[in-house]
RNA sequence: GACCCCAUCGUCUAGUGGUUAGGACACCGGCCUUUCACGCCGGCAACACGGGUUCGAAUCCCGUUGGGGUCGCCA
């Protein structure tokens, strides 16, 4: 059989973390089983989903690269579909109106909280005839679900998990004015949808007894389970926005490369031997639910950033450069960046990229390559430059405005001929010259520095600096 | 509180009855070197605890402890 999967995000919010790796997940399982995986908006709660939430996680799956077939469905508008198989169920008595309100039910979870009785919907119409519904109460359909035996899931990731029916109760599917709630909806999307595979959160866990009752009541078959283990802060705890539970376009934002977070995360909490670089092409290959850990894993964001620096360092040189291109603009403004600039900074990546380990800090060692004169000098650089190291400077000038040939090479054999004649170390001609022309005191190699800057903008630079 | 799940280096994990318990990140040394990185070499570091079962247990069973999840007319 076709595995058909889902994603099937509430859009409260952005896609956080825990979200896209459930996506990755689910999208890697169907691709590697050459199966559909489809996305469904679970938007049933009018007042708390919103249009760009919506639109956020649509965007935070578009960048982490993960695509979906089908048309998007929006549990919303099959409202009416889910009513119906309420009212089917209740014909076959396997749901029933409960007349209880609110205040009442409040009050008998308090008392049952109370009493440290477990807490839990008492079924008090579960066997009563509506003809002695309270006048203006409009009732809610419940399930009736089973108070004797077990419910036995058989979970691909968990493995066989069984309760005793009688800690189940019996939901609400309907809501007093006739909308589906969650536990309905669910079930009857992942049935029409054809869903074969449920794989989501573990907190899902517990429903899945309950709502496996729901597919019974209709003779329909129960799809698979896997329940994949939440992800936890670095301390342990449940993982908050304080840990990074941010959306993933906040890790855009960052600067991390969506192979970089696709790899991070799929290697969080699914194993395959002693690989860990792993390309979406090979994880593709390799991912099945059997790899998938049972125990929650803590976010790392030490990690993360490790691999976003292997992944920065396979990247191709210009997308580098498109990718850091804002950034970059924001660091030399109001000065506009050129045509030129964008040849320079392709033909600089090769010595930034290995460097840094986001593309903030890569945007943000490559400006100097695109500043405009004067360049400013950090504090280290521009205590270097005492007056000593001015002369040096004001020295080796001459000794390169001479060369025709402006290469790295070239450039190398006259600065080291130059140390050597000053009787210096290398470092000690480098560094200043490395502070004259980057601003800092740590840059690429600085004879690839002055190959790529060329004759006249080292020169230049060299000016400034010894002035 | 009730129910469910989980438990190997600091972290992510490999390991499915017999291994010097492996790898990766981080950390600490060293090499390379004009700086910083990259790369390479080496080091530190774990089977939560207690009982069983077995010739033999990280692996199987039970319990304890610890962590997490769920108990809504939210999803």
């Amino acid at each position: 059989m076709a595995v058909v999967t889902r994603f099937a995000p509430s859009p409260t919010g952005f896609l956080h973390i825990g979200g896209a790796r459930t996506a990755l997940f689910n999208w890697l399982f169907t691709r590697h089983h050459g199966g559909v995986f489809r996305l469904r908006i679970e938007d049933t709660d009018r007042v708390r989903s919103t249009q760009p939430a919506i639109e956020a996680i649509i965007d935070g799956l578009s960048w982490l690269g993960v695509d979906w077939d089908d048309e998007i469905v929006y549990q919303s508008q099959r409202a009416e579909r889910h009513a119906e198989v309420a009212r089917q169920l209740l014909a076959a008595g396997h749901a029933y109106h409960c007349f209880a309100t609110q205040e009442e039910l409040a009050e008998m979870r308090e008392a049952a909280r109370r009493e440290g009785r477990p807490i839990r919907y008492d079924g008090r119409w579960r066997d009563r005839d509506p003809s002695e519904a309270p006048p203006g109460v409009p009732p809610v359909i419940r399930l009736r679900a089973p108070q004797e035996g077990e419910t036995v899931i058989q979970d691909l990731v968990q493995g066989e998990v069984r309760v005793g029916n009688e800690h189940l109760d019996d939901m609400v599917l309907l809501r007093a004015d006739g909308t589906p709630t969650y536990m309905l909806s669910v079930v009857v999307d992942d049935h029409d949808m054809g869903i074969t595979h449920v794989i989501r959160g573990d907190d899902h866990l517990n429903n899945a007894f309950r709502q496996a009752h729901v597919f019974l009541g209709m003779g329909w078959e129960l799809p698979a389970f896997a329940h994949i283990p939440l992800i936890h802060g670095p301390d342990g705890s449940k993982l908050s926005k304080r840990h990074g539970a941010l959306g993933v376009d906040a890790y855009r934002d960052m600067g991390y490369l969506p192979e970089a977070m696709r790899n991070y995360l799929l290697r969080l909490g699914w194993g395959h031997g002693d690989e860990e670089i792993i390309d979406t092409e090979r994880a593709i290959e390799l991912f099945d639910l059997d790899g998938v850990g049972r125990s929650p894993a803590r976010f790392d964001m030490v990690k993360l950033t490790n691999l976003n620096g292997h992944y920065m360092r396979e990247a191709e040189d210009g997308r580098l450069v498109d990718l850091i291109w804002p950034h970059l603009q924001a660091l030399v403004a109001p000065h506009p960046l050129s045509e030129a600039a964008r040849d320079l900074l392709v033909r600089a990546m090769p010595g930034l990229k290995v460097r840094a380990k986001t593309l903030v800090e890569l945007a943000s060692s490559a400006a100097f390559y695109v500043r405009p004169r004067p360049l400013p000098m950090d504090e280290k650089a521009a205590k270097l430059l005492d007056p000593e190291a001015k002369q040096l400077l004001r020295d080796l000038a001459p000794r390169l405005e001479g060369i025709d040939d402006w290469t790295e090479t070239e450039a190398e054999a006259r600065v080291r001929s130059f140390a050597e004649d000053q009787g210096k170390k290398l470092g000690k001609v480098a560094q200043p010259l490395r502070a004259a022309l980057t601003g800092s005191t740590t840059s690429p190699g600085i004879f690839e520095v002055m190959a790529l800057l060329g004759r006249e903008e080292t020169l230049a630079r060299l000016r400034d600096a010894a002035a």
